[in-house]
DNA sequence: GCTGGCACTCGGTAGCCTGGAGTGCCAATG
DNA sequence: CATTGGCACTCCAGGCTACCGAGTGCCAGC
């Protein structure tokens, strides 16, 4: 643990990289508030702060610039809860109010709002069916032997998918399987789906099967939205660690596994390479779960680079879970 | 127009510049296979298409680069119809072999594809279900005040929103919508949806409103799929370049308007400053409407670098266009 | 009309230098 | 004895120069 004294040069060192993007120096450090020391002093704690781990130097006679580890320490013990600026939680709150829609297109417009409000690159990724309950299903045909099987689930979710049938139908032969379906799939969740009861009749039996299967397979792989990809070309200058991160970026089951894992962990920041996907050594991902009625239906997160302002950035994600969990557990009003 | 030297010498200098992407000069002309002069000819010659507008050179003594006016002449005098090579169409055979379910899915993942074989940033936009008929609509509650309503059009979109109901309305009530909305609306496009015939019961009327309206705006705008925008970081390596570039591919609703400009002005291909969007004058853009049964149900297309391998991304872009509108008409037998 | 030759141009790279920011260490100090 | 001012040292960034090479334009000769 670190006394009093490196607490507070650790901060100051931590908070001037993140404001200039440049190592910081000593006589810096002496100015900033908080320390009451001369930068020889300071220089010493530096050394030792260094040694320990928790800073680093680009090169002798640079400056400092924080570790993994500084900023793991400034994260755990210096970032009050806090709360956002009153224009950030505006932006948030105008969001919220007027957003309206499919919780697909919500997800996505969230995503935005993250990026836009953090000026980093947001990470939702959404509710997997696999989980809920059905609340209603139907078959409809398309004509020829297309058809569309549409299932909407209790968290507010809406699979289809495009099924092929085996042969021409007719629409009242399509409407058996709805109805059949419709009757005894509701209540139950899609993975469970396939003991639905057999008609008999071999046909309907069949197209039941597909559809129930092709739903379930679409309701195993949770959707992922990313938004602000761009910002990561603003956030570092070495076109290399542009091009890998956002490559990384459009590799959405990465993304899927990286949150997860995040969560598993039960952390809701990881910094550098915490988080283990060597690509992103450089980012560092905020993270939170969005609950409604006390289940878990995604997760709301920022990726930024691991000098990203992090009261900042854990306070927006904080309200931006808790507003959407609680703007899709009653459907609008809040 | 030009003659038969000037047009070899274009073509060569586009071909050899897409290649190596750095200006080149008359030498390596005079080697090219099809060039029969010397490079005091080229020369000569070279100087001839700058002035009339084809080439440039970014600074004396350096070689020539082509203009958007020089790759629009290849473009359009150049470009042999050409066939994809086979490592090509067979990644898009395979694609199109496997690729199955619901629709927004696919177009998501013909984004992938495309971007993966022509290694630029893809750009797929969806049918707009405004004009689509309806095929099937219904009203699921979700407990509470929420419900969502799903529609099944012909093209095969589902479109689906989440209501806000003014008061909880019992599951039998909310059948009575379903039911009235199904025995009305299908056959209609939704935007005629407005003037169903009322049930007389104020609620119910306001129920179905709703959900009509909602369901007429969401179908309004398109969807659009970017995909492989990552590619833009390799393909510039000026970093505000990329940084202009991709902020603007994340504004949605340029890009939908830039694919509708270039197609509406009956092109294909719009090079460089041709399409008008300033952050992207060193893009150029290749789009192909995809048609199901005569009828447009989206676009596809890639937009990179202007100095990107023209034949090879015509000829891809074309076979995805031709293969998906195969593939959306007949519900996967192709 | 084409071509070889020649003088000229100019960007990129490498090498050199210098200024400045920063460090580590040490002796002095309260 | 922790703190501090001072000092010698280090090293990067940026400016400067020189040079090389690729390329051009032009001209005279074929």
């Amino acid at each position: 643990m670190l006394d009093e004294r490196k607490t507070a040069i650790l901060r100051a060192v931590v908070e001037e990289y993140i404001a200039t993007a440049s190592p910081v120096g000593s006589t810096h450090i002496a100015n900033a508030q908080g320390v009451k020391v001369s930068s020889a002093t300071v220089r010493n704690e530096m050394a030792v702060l260094e040694q320990e781990g928790y800073l680093a130097q680009p090169h002798t006679s640079a400056g400092r610039i924080p570790t993994d580890r500084g900023y793991r320490f400034f994260v755990d013990h210096m970032v009050a809860p806090g709360q956002l600026d009153s224009e950030a939680s505006q932006q948030v709150g105008a969001f919220f109010d007027t957003a309206h829609g499919r919780l697909e297109e919500l997800l996505h417009q969230t995503t935005n709002l993250l990026a836009h409000v953090t000026h980093h690159a947001a990470v939702v990724v959404g509710p997997r069916g696999e989980t809920a309950v059905v609340r209603s299903v139907q078959v409809v045909g398309l004509g020829g032997r297309a058809a569309t099987v549409v299932a909407v689930l209790s968290n507010g979710t809406v699979e289809n998918e495009q099924i092929e049938l085996q042969g021409e139908m007719s629409e009242v032969r399509l409407s058996a399987v709805s109805a059949h379906l419709q009757a005894h799939l509701p209540g139950r969740t899609l993975d469970s789906g396939r003991d639905v009861p057999a008609t008999g009749d071999v046909e309907l039996d069949n197209v039941c099967s597909i559809a129930i299967q092709s739903l379930a397979t679409s309701a195993a792989d949770e959707p992922v939205f990313v938004g602000g990809a761009a910002s990561m070309a603003r956030a570092f200058d070495a076109v290399d660690t542009v091009r890998s991160v956002l490559h990384t970026l459009e590799q959405q089951y990465v993304l899927v596994s990286l949150v997860r894992d995040v969560l598993s962990r039960g952390l809701s920041v990881a910094i550098g390479a915490e988080h283990g996907v060597a690509p992103l050594v450089s980012c560092s991902v905020i993270v939170k779960p969005v609950f409604v009625d006390g289940e878990q239906v995604g997760t709301v997160g920022v990726l930024g680079p691991t000098r990203m302002d992090y009261p900042q950035a854990m306070a927006t994600v904080e309200v931006v879970s808790d507003r959407l969990g609680r703007r899709l557990s009653d459907g609008g009003s809040n």
